[in-house]
DNA sequence: ACCTGAACACCGTTCAAGT
DNA sequence: ACCTGAACACCGTTCAAGT
């Protein structure tokens, strides 16, 4: 077991890890644009020349800490879409998690899809985003078959609802949509009004 | 007449604007990311200091250029909308100069959309932002106005036609819709199929 | 009034050296 | 194998000095 920083000279096991929590933490606090890969050492605890050993560089790091941003909304919003009515519901539970998640998570969601990083980049990053969008095309793909919606193009169909969602999620996560984050209400209105909207578009009849 | 810095010590009459323009082709160069304050100084070229008497910091700089991106875009959307036949067609054209302008300006758009500038911070960056959506919002009140439009809080109609024509931006203008600039056709069915949905949401029947 | 050049504190990245 | 500390080329910003 290695010693710790601040007492000796090595860090425990899991640098890599530690960084990523760190840079996370840094995010979360001062937002993409307000910490540098120096920070994130320091904050680890660690020389501003040990991240180099886990990640090629700061780029790197970010698409990481955005990999496991991708894949945290992944698993929540598989996890809201199953075990509803049917498609048009879990789309709207969709819904309500993106906004939910945008609105708690401005750093995070702004460093997923503002164009602060190449996803191309790295083959984890750009997988897990990836499947993202497969949970969205999934939910599409299931009101099809069961003719709920449109008998258009599926990628059509994919394409306007995550639009609108994308859309949100950013005003929702930037200061140009004004969101009380605790106002559970007007949360509420946002994600029923935008929803629907989706719905009235993608619905059959 | 001031003497030319190639040949003298002093700029012409008009550095800020000279800044301005070389920030403007260094953003389409290379991106939001990818140029520095003195970039823009030796481009324009003054000293790297010469910037600071025209705007107070870098973010200053950046906010009056996306003031410029957002007061040209108004003035498109206004064009587009303007002498449609109605609402639901000046709300077409909208889109299509939202996608357009989007896909042939993706460091503009994500200058102005991304979350990298805020707006409030200067009032003229704010006020042409604004302008922007009010484009938007007078749309939207017509179509109410002569009953196009479902009878719903007009707030709630702009939010959804915002988000979605805002994500559908941002996609666009990012690498995460692989759009070709020059596919016309392939642009026209983007085009389409969102503008159509946004219709389906707020068309009255 | 407007611009320059030196200066300062920072940053990302590299690399020889340490254990 | 993993980390440090010095080093390098850059950056944003400030400021005394020049015209």
């Amino acid at each position: 077991m290695a010693v710790h920083n601040a007492t000796g000279h090595y860090h425990h096991g899991d640098l890599g890890n530690a960084l990523l929590q760190a840079a996370e933490q840094l995010l979360q606090e001062w937002g993409v644009g307000g910490f540098s890969l120096r920070d994130v050492a320091r904050v680890a605890g660690v020389s501003h020349a040990a991240p180099y050993r886990h990640f090629r560089d700061k780029a790197a790091l970010l698409r990481a800490l955005a990999g496991r941003g991708f894949e945290r909304l992944r698993a929540a919003l598989a996890a809201a879409a199953a075990g509803q009515r049917g498609p048009e519901q879990s789309l709207i539970e969709a819904t309500r998690i993106y906004v939910y998640t945008a609105v708690q998570n401005p750093g995070m969601t702004r460093l997923m899809f503002g164009g602060v990083i190449d996803a191309e980049e790295d083959v984890g990053c750009a997988r897990a985003q990836a499947a993202v969008l497969d949970v969205l095309a999934g939910i599409i793909r299931a009101g099809l078959q069961v003719g709920a919606f449109r008998d258009r193009d599926p990628q059509e169909l994919a394409l306007v609802a995550w639009s609108t969602l994308h859309g949100l999620a950013l005003l929702a996560g930037s200061a140009q949509l004004d969101v009380d984050p605790d106002d559970t209400a007007q949360l509420e209105a946002v994600v029923r009004s935008v929803a629907q909207n989706i719905l009235y578009g993608i619905s059959r009849s």
